[in-house]
Order: C-alpha cells, then sequence, then structure tokens
DNA sequence: TGAAGATTGACCGACCTGGTCAATGGATGC
DNA sequence: GCATCCATTGACCAGGTCGGTCAATCTTCA
C-alpha cells in the first residue's frame, strides 16, 4: 500500500508521522486536514497524496503503526516475565512514559480513536480495540502473585486507583515541558506508590525500605 | 447584550446554553460550528443569531455564564468556613462532580478555554484565568489547618496526589454514564482519602472511624 | 545529458462557514 | 376580519477550507 512511504529516511517518515498523530490527536477525523499535517511535516501536500493516496489510509495506516507499537513497547519478554502486582504498574507506568517522551500524541490519538463516533473511520476502530483490550488486560494480570495482598484488599480496586494516580501522574509531566523537577515529581509519584504497597500487601511482603521507614 | 436570549423560558434557554456548551467543548472555537450549535439545541440557525450577534459573542456569554457558575456553586459560604485540608478537597469534589452532572460539557469547555491559543478569543481568556486563579487558589488554602499534618509531610505533595486521583475518579464516574455501581466507587474512592488522612496526618486528627479500622 | 523518480504548490469542485433576510406563523388587541 | 408585533424559519450569500489532482520543476545518478 504505502510502498513508497516505507522506501524513506527514518527521519522523514517519523516527521511525517508525528504531524500526523499530532493533528489527528487534536481534531477530529473529519476535521483534522491533510493541510495541516503536511504543513507540520514541513513537506507539500501533494506528496503527502503521493505516499498515501487518501486521508483514510493514512490515518488506518498511522492506526495500525500505534497498535504495533503500543504491543511491541509495552508487552515485551520482562512484562511477562513480573508476577508482582505493584512491578508491573511500575514497569508498565515507565513504558508508558517512555513512549510519551518519544510520541506525545500517541496517547490522545488513542483515546479519540476509542471514543470516535459516526466517522467515516469509526466502525474498523471499535472492532479492534475490543480485540486488543482482551490481550492488554486479561492476560497481563492472569498471573499475579495475589497471596500477597492483605485479607479484604480487592487487588482490583487498588489497579482503579493506580491507573488514576498514574493518569493525573502522567499528566504532570507532561505539562512540565521538559521539566526541571521532573525528578522532584517522580520521587513523590514513588513515594505514593510506597504507600500504596504498605497499605495493599501483608507485611511481609513489603519493600526493606518501606519497613524501615514506615517504622520510623 | 442578549437581552432578547434572557428573556426566553429557562428550558430553551438552558437547551442552548448546553449545546452551546457541548459542541465548543468538543472542538476549538474556530472549528466548533454554529450550525451545529443550532442543530443541537433544536433551533434554527438564524434564530440563533437573532439572540447573539455573532459567534464570539456567543462564544463570551457561555464563558461568563461558566464564571459565574464556578464561583457559584464551588465557593459558597459552606467552603470558606471549612479549614480541614481533608474537608476542603472532599466538598469541592462533592461539588465539581454536581457540577458535572448538571453540565456535563463545563469542565472540558473550561479546560479547552484555558489551554486556547492563536484564536480570536484567546487573549480575553488568558486575562481572565489569572485573575481566576488566585482567588480559587491561594484565598482557599489560606486558612487551612497545617499543624494537623505530621511532620515531613508537605500538604502540597498530598494536594497533588489528590488532584490526581480525584480528576481519574471523576473521569472513572463520567464514563460509567448515569451509573449503576456509582455508589461503589464513592466508597472506593473515600476509603483512599482515609488511608491518605492516615498517612499524612498526626494520629490525633484521624478520624474515629479510621483509628478503628485501622488497628483491627 | 537525459531519464526516472521525488517534490512542489497552484488549482479544482464540493462542501462548510458565519452571517443575512425576506417570508411565515402565531399571538394580541381592536 | 384585520393590523401589529415579534419569534422563528431556512434558503441564500460570499468567503473560506476541504480532499485530491497534476503539470511543472528539482534531484539524482548513470
Amino acid at each position: 500500500m504505502a510502498d513508497k512511504f516505507e522506501g524513506l529516511s527514518k527521519e522523514k517518515r517519523q516527521r511525517i508521522i508525528n504531524a500526523g498523530f499530532e493533528v489527528f490527536s487534536q481534531n477530529d477525523y473529519r476535521r483534522a486536514s491533510t493541510d495541516e499535517i503536511a504543513a507540520r511535516a514541513g513537506i507539500s501536500k501533494g506528496l503527502l497524496f503521493y505516499y498515501f493516496h487518501n486521508k483514510k489510509s493514512l490515518y488506518l495506516y498511522l492506526f495500525e503503526y500505534l497498535k504495533k507499537m503500543l504491543i511491541k513497547l509495552v508487552v515485551d519478554e520482562r512484562f511477562m516475565e513480573i508476577t508482582d502486582f505493584f512491578e508491573i504498574l511500575e514497569y508498565s507506568t515507565q513504558k508508558k512514559m517512555e513512549i510519551w517522551k518519544k510520541h506525545p500524541y500517541f496517547l490522545d490519538f488513542a483515546m479519540r480513536t476509542y471514543f470516535s463516533e459516526k466517522e467515516d473511520v469509526s466502525p474498523f476502530l471499535k472492532k479492534t480495540y475490543k480485540e486488543l483490550e482482551v490481550v492488554l488486560y486479561r492476560q497481563c494480570f492472569s498471573h499475579v502473585d495475589t497471596y500477597k495482598f492483605r485479607e479484604g484488599i480487592d487487588p482490583f480496586h487498588v489497579l482503579k486507583l493506580l491507573v488514576w494516580m498514574s493518569d493525573g501522574y502522567l499528566r504532570e509531566v507532561n505539562m512540565q515541558g521538559n521539566g526541571w523537577d521532573m525528578e522532584e515529581i517522580k520521587k513523590e509519584y514513588d513515594g505514593w506508590i510506597r504507600m500504596l504497597r504498605r497499605e495493599a500487601y501483608k507485611e511481609e511482603y513489603w519493600r526493606e525500605e518501606d519497613k524501615w521507614e514506615s517504622s520510623k
């Protein structure tokens, strides 16, 4: 399909892809203009259509790209080895952050695809997401050490809080730009995670530093 | 200005206002179309321009409306009386939620106005926000009981976590539609807040039920 | 020098935009 | 029945933007 496009230099390909993600992440499909994409990529509109025959195929290309990247970057072999609940979360938050740094518009784009309706392109997206969800959630948390949790603590609830927190955390990091006190925010976040771990786990599964810190 | 508009029935006025917030919250100013607003309000475009002479004044009307509502709904007399940090947060989260329920597009609209750039309407917004921020933050947290916090705990950090959490929480609630297990999510959220309170406050300022729960 | 591919941007017709306005409807008072 | 007044409509306008095209140029390299 986009064979011409694949032959490009990595840098140029990346520029175009980023421009696409940027514009499609900020407007819905209908209102995201190819003019703008071409401009932000620093190429002429003609060239954009030389690579992708039309808007729709450009969009679907980006969507496929996103899908591949997410699976490749998040669910790697290391990921599947981790059995500790908090380590999985920590690992995936870190991964998520790397992705965000490298592709700032990925997550917004993904959100928009997820909630798109009545667009030329929506039905295809809906179907794909159903499949993806299963892979990313069910399978990943199937081999978690649930015995470490205290009685009465539901890992699913803990997960939800962590998702809330990491969303907010990531947004904060993202706002600061390439931030001056990024390190501090990270430390802060880690502190809260340690607290949560102490709260949710039986004492024998706390980390060494947590025990020390808590008994001061 | 919009004197004709003020004479309308409450129901109709509300319909138009909601339509405006909806469309302006989903697209940036330039791309939000008056056609769509009129359609969603169930009136003709001509009538919309009969009430508001042009797009800009409609937009600014909505912005003023938002401002008044926020101040009226969030910063009431009760709010100013609270001195306990967690109570203030609880109160404002609850208020925020009420607003969200009543005006589902308020917050998105507000976010968009806050980040709008290079629009016909942006400079005015920027200025207004500077003023508003002072009122909503500085003044509100100036009379907080800081003595309740443990040594080494920075209330500002706690605040940040709470904002992260409540953002995620609110989004979750919002997603569920008029939700079936809204109550459960609320309970969950409250549980986490209690935990955080135990973590941040000196023991003598915990609530009764927290002490009991924690010493089980 | 020339052939092939990469790249441009002016250009097209279709559609959408904010905004207008003559025409209609319905209420009210006479 | 008629006249007045205002709310309301939607066809219409001129200007702009859209996805998409294409003849003309620029690059590359043999």
